[in-house]
DNA sequence: TTAGTTGCAAAGGCTTTGCACGCGC
DNA sequence: GCGCGTGCAAAGCCTTTGCAACTAA
């Protein structure tokens, strides 16, 4: 399960109880949370926990490399802890509930040369739209 | 070039000199701007037009389903006006730059129904990402 | 004419920052 | 003990909104 704290305690991540906290949130949620749910979360944890720290260390994840921002049609991020596991996300435009999903080959490979106008090209990314079934019924 | 502004006609959209102007000045562009830069470039054309008007008009033409939203990494969204071609999106990971690429075959097709979770999924996109020329030479 | 559009300025949501205190190593 | 991390509150950026004046059809 917390796959993500494992991996931030071997680089030698200096540990500290909020910190701690906000991998545990953001691992055990199969769909990604905004900043502000993760510190909502955190909070039931550890009440004295700051929105400013969730933001910094969320931010530090990320430029780890261990943790993925997703922008999004709505106003605030996401945070996607599965940052080393090749994966998709599926949207709901009407909530903005986001989760992971699994498609075969590698849409860096659909790309041709000539389409890429002199852009050196690391990575891709497929993002699918819908409604959640929540949403489908309500609608 | 002005393919949207006909559009826009078309479908009878009460038309004034700002939303001309905005609608100008997004096709005319083959990168995608945001709300700021549109309103920059549309002060050039039109000094007095306010950035509530800017903001206003996009968000009525994504709205109308011509225009469309991209959010990006960086703080702003980005306007695309070619809502009616598939196309994907080339962005810069440093610069922020989105330019529009095209790739072979529907990524909608590559989702199989067992990876979608109760979803009505409607539509797919794909990004690449990388860096453009530019930065590519300056890093 | 008149309903819809504009500009202004203020408010709003999300995020970052400066600084003094506190804690992991 | 040292240096980094934290909390608070204020500032910042992007965007939306209320309202009176204006204008396209």
């Amino acid at each position: 399960m917390s796959d993500l704290l494992e991996r931030l305690r071997e680089r030698g991540w200096r540990m500290t109880a909020q910190r701690r906290v906000v991998a545990e949130v953001l691992d055990g949620e199969h769909i990604h949370l905004t900043a502000d749910e993760v510190h909502a979360r955190a909070v039931d944890r550890l009440p004295e926990i700051s929105r400013a720290t969730v933001y910094n260390t969320l931010g530090e994840m990320v430029s780890l490399g261990e943790v993925t921002e997703l922008a999004t049609d709505h106003r605030a991020k996401r945070y996607d802890p599965n940052a080393h596991r090749p994966h998709q996300h599926l949207v709901c435009a009407r909530c903005g509930t986001i989760r992971d999903v699994h498609t075969s080959g590698d849409p860096l490979n659909q790309l041709p040369a000539e389409e890429r106008f002199g852009f050196t090209v690391s990575g891709a990314e497929i993002t699918y739209r819908g409604l959640c079934p929540d949403c489908a019924a309500a609608a």
